[in-house]
DNA sequence: GGTGAAAACACTCTCAG
DNA sequence: CTGAGAGTGTTTTCACC
């Protein structure tokens, strides 16, 4: 898909600010309200936006303590790697999970309140799945970048 | 903060659609129009809710090879620390990226196209940053799971 | 590609209760 | 919290550049 310029500001206004008014964005861009709405309904409709959410605050609903989880199975069966995917998708506190190349198999990225509950996590949720051969956790000490913005 | 099930229930319907209606929700709530609109008022003003943001599909806008990427500082002091954070928030291909305890000083998620753009990333922006001992990146073969949404 | 205007409709927001 | 009303934005169509 090829997208002008105009597209490209589009997309980034709307992703840094999911709630402008087409007005607004016409103001920005320059244009008319018809062009800009027939813009965003194209990219809406083309699937290039494909959703759009309210991003909450983790430190105001008690989520701030975020571990990456270096998960590796004991085989690479088919069978396992479904089932551990299966598993890893219906964990609420699993944000996001990728099957990665290397030394571990999956990374985790995990989202609970502190220690204790992620402990609590650990013993009654991650670590009773099936095939898992070992885990590593890192420990976020800070987040120094985390967004959903991706400039074009 | 404190939140009763109609909150809780709100913010997951708030995350896996903003552009729903007031109406909409008020229906799915049992409430009213009026009690839903002062509902979500109050979480945007208590700062629960961030911010409203459009999400696109990184397969179409050819993003869609994802990097989770360790590095290692040569030291940890201040100023290290400090100006390689600084220059990690400029890098746009650079989507997440988290201080963490362990091995690495920090991993990275990085958005590009393909192992080029991710070779020419690397050669022309991540390796030139100050300070960096040693990187390891584990490169996505699949993305298991990839949400915003924080389950209450 | 784009503009501008008009009309119908839906939603937001406020207010009295 | 509810219900109603005023104000505002959305959505569509149209003629036109």
């Amino acid at each position: 898909m090829q997208f002008d310029e105009t597209d490209k500001k589009l997309l980034l206004f709307l992703q840094q600010d999911a709630k402008q008014t087409t007005k607004e964005l016409s103001y920005k861009l320059g244009l008319s309200v018809t062009a800009v709405y027939e813009r965003v309904k194209k990219l809406e409709n083309n699937g290039v936006i494909s959703k759009y959410v309210a991003i909450l605050d983790k430190t105001k609903i008690d989520r701030n303590f975020i571990i990456l989880c270096h998960v590796k199975l004991i085989q690479h069966k088919k069978e396992y790697v479904m089932q551990f995917e299966k598993e890893v998708m219906n964990l609420q506190e699993v944000i996001e999970c990728f099957h990665v190349s290397g030394d571990y198999d999956y990374i985790l990225k995990i989202c609970v309140k502190d220690m204790e509950d992620y402990r609590n996590f650990m013993l009654t949720k991650l670590t009773t799945l099936q095939h898992i051969a070992s885990t590593h956790s890192s420990f976020t000490i800070s987040e120094v970048k985390n967004t959903t913005e991706i400039t074009l």
